[in-house]
DNA sequence: TGACTTTAATCATTCGTTTGATTAAAGACG
DNA sequence: CGTCTTTAATCAAACGAATGATTAAAGTCA
């Protein structure tokens, strides 16, 4: 007969209330799906990894879908904390008015934030990872992951923009513009491999983060300054 | 495991029948594999897409690993084509020299082949996929891949980047560079779906990949400009 | 004919989900 | 206060469906 002896409370912890459960189901298979991909994780990797019974997935979340679903949302709450230190409390809220060296400076501190979450911390490459292939075959997770992160931070971006080349916000060469300076910060998460091997480096920590910021806040100040200088 | 040892005959006639096969099944691996990932796909979908028979993907690479593997080489093949159109023919070659003007030039017009390319091209969707979800999780695969493409059309790009600045080609700043100038076209491919949601379009054609290496190539040009005017 | 290629059927695994039993805590009630 | 009932949560076990691989037979073509 089972019995909670043969799960000594050595293992088992502290009893794990629901809660608990729930927030090892999701880091597991958010790290497991950006790891492995959806389809490539399966629901036994998850429950072990996060020392939970296979069955407390579809009691919790309804199945392996509504896990990724969860997923999605939290990587949602963990990224505006993110861009909440450089972008303000709530990105729905109008941007501060600030004088275009004001506003450069914003960029750049964004931009520095983000080469050191996306590109340095290590939890960044399952998320950033979770959204890569997401982004390949949209599912719900993804319209979580858009309106709750891509559309508020570029839009907001495209509003400090405008505030330090005034370019208008909403163009498209505004717009593009931001998308650029987000590609050249995210390639070196999604590329990390190739990246590491052709600078013969063995990890992206501090100093090599430090090194990707140097350049791209080159070329940002080169773009802003090319921006200002011309009238488009 | 009666895989096929060699290539077939090299000398160019009608495809027979095997080769026939061969092929679709390449194209449908390749296709399944970037829009589902590897795990995601089975072979019964492979086969079924390909109109072979199941069997067949077991004869011709040995089994669905063998195929990844395939459809690897198949990618290097297929960019180093579109890249000898703006590189020269022969990627490991030492890059013609060229005067800053013109090493500019080449840099512009290597640009344009990649958006055009990348960013536009439907095809280019699949490949991108596939090598991107390869990144996230490298086999053999990648190694044909980056020893393929990667490695050498990186290091003909720094090359050229010395000829039209002046700094060391292998330098970590000019490497990371030529990445930033990467990542900020491959963006467009990998995050497609949030790019059309936010531009409000409906595809990427001509018009649209034109505005992207419009807003690329003026990021291009104020970096060039802003590089060669200091010293590192 | 004889080597190459395709086909259909079968194999053992592995998958996500469901099930029914079990536990512990909270609620109901006299 | 003590007892009975309900609820939420977890667990091992098992199910049917799917997967990748294999095999022997049939087909194809020079």
């Amino acid at each position: 007969m089972p019995t909670r002896a043969a799960h000594p409370p050595a293992t088992q912890a502290a009893p794990s209330s629901s809660d608990q459960t729930r927030a090892a189901l999701i880091r597991a298979g958010l790290r497991l799906f950006g790891a492995k991909g959806f389809a490539g994780t399966s629901t036994r990797d998850i429950a072990g990894l996060a020392n939970a019974n296979i069955g407390s997935i579809a009691y919790h979340f309804g199945g392996k879908e509504g896990l990724r679903a969860a997923c999605a949302t939290h990587i949602v709450e963990t990224i505006r904390a993110v861009a909440a230190q450089a972008l303000g409390p709530d990105l729905t809220a109008p941007a501060p008015q600030a004088g275009p060296e004001a506003a450069a400076a914003i960029l750049k501190a964004a931009l520095e934030r983000m080469i050191n979450f996306v590109v340095a911390r290590p939890e960044a490459g399952e998320i950033v990872q979770f959204i890569v292939r997401e982004l390949s075959q949209p599912t719900a997770a993804l319209d979580i992951i858009y309106d709750g992160v891509f559309e508020p931070t570029h839009r907001r971006l495209c509003d400090i923009w405008q505030q330090a080349t005034g370019e208008p916000a909403e163009s498209d060469r505004t717009k593009l513009t931001v998308f650029t300076l987000i590609g050249q910060v995210v390639y070196f998460r999604i590329a990390r491999e190739p990246v590491l091997r052709r600078m013969g480096w063995t990890t992206i920590g501090k100093a090599e983060a430090a090194a990707v910021l140097d350049v791209a806040a080159a070329n940002l100040n080169a773009i802003l300054t090319d921006r200002k200088g011309r009238k488009p």
